[in-house]
DNA sequence: GTCTATAGGTAGATAGAC
DNA sequence: GTCTATCTACCTATAGAC
């Protein structure tokens, strides 16, 4: 065998988490996901919270890691913005259901398990960026912007589509591949559109 | 008594649906909440799932009703956006939880629900300001824009604030008041962003 | 480690008294 | 219309055979 059990198991709990959420994610539809026995679940994870701790904390630090990556890197800020929306695009178009779980289950599960992820594993640090923005703005090479809201508006521009997607897919009625080509030819759209708005 | 016992359930379903979702909520905190018994949700509305629809359809056609308005209205586009902006920030800081709810249930109900909910009652429509974008753009009144990504990027800048919310709050260690504080400061940061990145 | 069987608890829904 | 009591179904979790 190629895969463990514990591993195929992680696979399908992050397949069914993802698509129904916590609450509405059954152990057996996992089980059957998995092609394994429901009691093995229960061996390998102890319990749905525990398994589904194992699976958020993994694809929110999947998130956090890439997001830190690029805002740390050492490049002029119009390079790096390019460089976050393209990667960050890419990372999306390759997981469209990751950011609505990931912020779904935030919104639901109450302030004591956020701040439990947050201490937990790696998290989004925007405070490089921010400096550099800041920096940016006071040389006078940018429009003077709120840098915490420039931080805001990247991360809303990329990933809003994403989260809205079943109602905008609704109303234009567009299947998911056309929908997904149209967040490729956005990547350019979004750069330009930030950087007209930054521009002096 | 003032309010019927059906207004009384309806507000405390919202509430409950809102913060839960469909699948965590619980019809005994429904009925807790409304001050009532829980076998009353049942004389009502016959069914958890006829409850949640009758709050679900009436909170997504406030959105859409609220945005058609703004959309469709006789107004020079510039204007356009910014009584879109303000009024659009004005409900959801009113409702901060109303945009991940929608977006959340939309996601995990699937196509079926969906298209009903579409073809229920009103939805929004994009295209009256989609087409005056066309006509701004053609006449070189304002950069080469996509209309589409346009409209998207509005809706992104306002929404996705309130949507991952949990997560900035809890990075930013800040609390609700705080938060919906910057939400109204970041209504004039939103309008002059647009404005420089499609002005010619 | 993997399976079957089942315990234990909970939630939606109904029946029936008032 | 409103309440109490209860039914039924389902789901997590465990026990125990192999």
């Amino acid at each position: 065998m190629e895969v463990t059990t514990e591993e195929k198991i992680l696979r399908a709990a992050r397949e069914v988490f993802t698509r129904k959420g916590f609450a509405a994610a059954r152990m057996q539809e996992i089980a059957d996901v998995a092609g394994i026995n429901k009691g093995l679940l229960h061996y390998y994870f102890r319990s749905k919270n525990k398994l589904f701790h194992s699976v958020f904390i993994e694809a929110f630090g999947q998130f956090a890691l890439r997001i830190n990556e690029v805002f740390a890197a050492d490049m002029p800020l119009f390079e790096k913005i390019e460089a976050f929306v393209e990667q960050y695009m890419d990372i999306l178009i390759s997981n469209p259901m990751l950011p609505s779980f990931v912020i779904n289950e935030l919104n639901q599960k109450g302030d004591a398990f956020v701040k439990e992820i947050l201490n937990r594993g790696s998290k989004p640090n925007f405070l490089p960026l921010i400096g550099q923005i800041q920096m940016e703005v006071q040389a006078g090479r940018i429009r003077e912007v709120n840098p915490f809201h420039l931080v805001l508006n990247m991360l809303s521009l990329c990933a809003f589509p994403f989260i809205a997607r079943p109602m905008f897919q609704g109303i234009a009625q567009v299947d998911d591949e056309a929908y997904l080509k149209l967040m490729e030819t956005r990547k350019r759209e979004i750069i330009d559109f930030i950087h007209n708005a930054i521009r002096v």
